[in-house]
DNA sequence: ATAAATACGTTGCATATGCAACGAAAATCG
DNA sequence: CGATTTTCGTTGCATATGCAACGTATTTAT
């Protein structure tokens, strides 16, 4: 990545590799997996990532808005909402005026959604039980360092 | 991640935490570093990503065609193609029929693109030292484990 | 050599996305 | 209290994307 060539006019100009990029090198892997397991969810249950992200996360709080699902697995507020709209359609959530503040909407799995999560999760715990397999001993420090790229970069350049 | 729980019906369900879920973890770190570089592309240089992939890839290998970037900075043909008209249309890149293959499009920088790029990757090395600063020691095997990922999903799901 | 199959790049189309604007509701301020 | 600000969720709009289809060119097979 920072091999030095000189240029005719005797300038340095360092040679850039993208593929050793790592933001590259992140995005790509990123990338690759997450077709992977959105070829899975779309051919098997007809569901995108987006609307996956957001039934795994009323599987797991058992319930919440908009607002909670946005803030919790960083998704546009738009991208929730028309997720939400379109699970609704299938009869997967049920969307709730919230009792004491009727800004929020309130979302929770119906029977269905939870019926499809239960028949989704075990793909997930797979593909997640094969990528630690996959890294072995390292897969904890690789976590970490995940963890620590989003921590870092979260709103803002560093 | 893999805590389990006790249903009322007497069946266990895995407790599945999205925010553990590695292709998400991965996902997200991937989705905020390039919105900052993005961010620092567009407000500056008013590219996007794959025009800077287009770019640098160009600037790497000194003139490719369309199959060419598609495969080595794994980019759907037409997003390359697409790239690559607006680059055109800048000013920043050349394209030439190839001389031999005439299914081919030759593409290289013009002298403005280089001027571009000369400018850009300053900053796209500041944000990989920034990065394997972040990292320490740690990094390399961060990088591998990247590598081996990307290898191990590229095409199928395993 | 001719026909069939494949490769390349572009474009049309349906869909997905981010962003801003909006209406409704709640919180804050004077 | 009443007025202003802020919050929440949806939607309109411009743009970006993936995929398939297409025209052209080359390669392979007959």
């Amino acid at each position: 990545m920072n091999d030095d060539s000189v240029r005719g006019d005797g300038a340095v100009q360092p040679v850039f590799d993208l593929t050793q990029f790592t933001p590259y090198k992140l995005a790509l892997a990123a990338q690759l997996l997450s077709e992977a397991l959105a070829r899975q969810y779309r051919q098997r249950f007809g569901i995108s990532i987006p609307d996956w992200r957001v039934l795994v996360h009323l599987s797991h709080s058992g319930g919440a808005s908009v607002r909670d699902i946005e803030t919790s697995v960083v998704m546009e507020k738009s991208k929730v909402s028309r997720a939400a709209s379109r699970l609704e359609g299938r009869g997967l959530v049920a969307k709730r005026p919230h009792p004491e503040d009727k800004r929020l909407v309130h979302l929770s799995l119906t029977p269905e959604g939870q019926a499809l999560v239960a028949e989704i999760q075990p793909l997930a715990l797979t593909l997640q039980a094969q990528i630690e397999a996959d890294l072995g001993a390292g897969f904890a420090d690789f976590a970490k360092a995940l963890d620590l790229l989003a921590d870092k970069y979260n709103l803002q350049g560093g």
